[in-house]
DNA sequence: GTATATGCAAAGCATTTGCATTAAA
DNA sequence: TTTAATGCAAATGCTTTGCATATAC
């Protein structure tokens, strides 16, 4: 598979270091990152990014489709780099952590034309949604120490 | 069914006009309704009811489990008064209008334990994504009329 | 050299909240 | 009468935008 960064130089993408960053914080990961949390890592490797420009490239990179936005739940969007495999998703509903999966039964779903309200269908996302192990034990600990 | 209303007569919920109202439009409706929409359609039957009452009855509602809060792509969230059967929807991605579905092979979707993270699985959610009737005409013709 | 991306700070939406007022029980 | 809900307007959190400056090509 071709890296991500390779494909941005492919689409003759105007490479700055801020764009390269970005790249490359999203090509490291398997989790799905907020926006803030891309801003973050970038930050460690090129500290004058800003903000705005982490939003500004992933909304590219999300309309190129290199990056699928994902919205579950409350909280900000988290972006996911795969774009390329089956996108369901695995999710906690206290921490917002998102995980790829691959589930078992999912190329047998299938919408009847009855309940397809004359839609042109293009899409089926799937998450799971769960507590993740560290979300778990905290929620049974209330608070780590309410003074 | 017993009607969502009387479900919260009997919850003992303080039954003020605005949120008797608030009930009435969710129950009538199929069509999954943002918290604006919803405060459109109780003015017209309580001209003074607030949108911030709305927000706060909704959110009591959902904590209630009375009402499904369903946030599928962008956009504001939308409220689902079904909450017995299966919550799986239907989205426009243009409009975000959200229709109840049950699609066939649901029920043998499993995620296999090697991929649960050691996630406490609580619930899933399918979201089948397409343009609806209206959207689709309009996205081919791209504006009424760009001056 | 020129077009385009950046950073900043201000604006924009959806949603929540504080507080005085009003109404349900 | 008491307790809780309402409406308003201000605050919040995430995201977008306008504009002058900097940078890739």
């Amino acid at each position: 598979m071709i890296e991500l960064i390779d494909r941005l130089r492919q689409r003759e993408w105007r490479l700055t270091a801020q764009r390269r960053v970005v790249a490359q914080v999203l090509t490291g990961e398997h989790v799905h990152l907020t926006a803030e949390a891309v801003h973050g890592r970038a930050r460690v490797l090129l500290p004058e990014i800003s903000l705005a420009t982490v939003y500004n490239t992933l909304n590219e990179l999300v309309a190129m489709g290199e990056v699928r936005e994902v919205q579950a739940g409350d909280g900000p969007r988290r972006y996911d780099p795969n774009v390329t495999s089956p996108h369901q998703h695995l999710q906690c509903v206290r921490c917002g952590t998102l995980w790829d999966v691959e589930p078992a039964g999912a190329d047998d779903l299938a919408l009847p034309v009855d309940q397809q309200r004359g839609f042109r269908l293009l899409d089926v996302d799937i998450v799971f949604r769960g507590m993740c192990p560290a979300c778990d034990r905290q929620a049974r600990q209330p608070a780590t120490n309410p003074a």
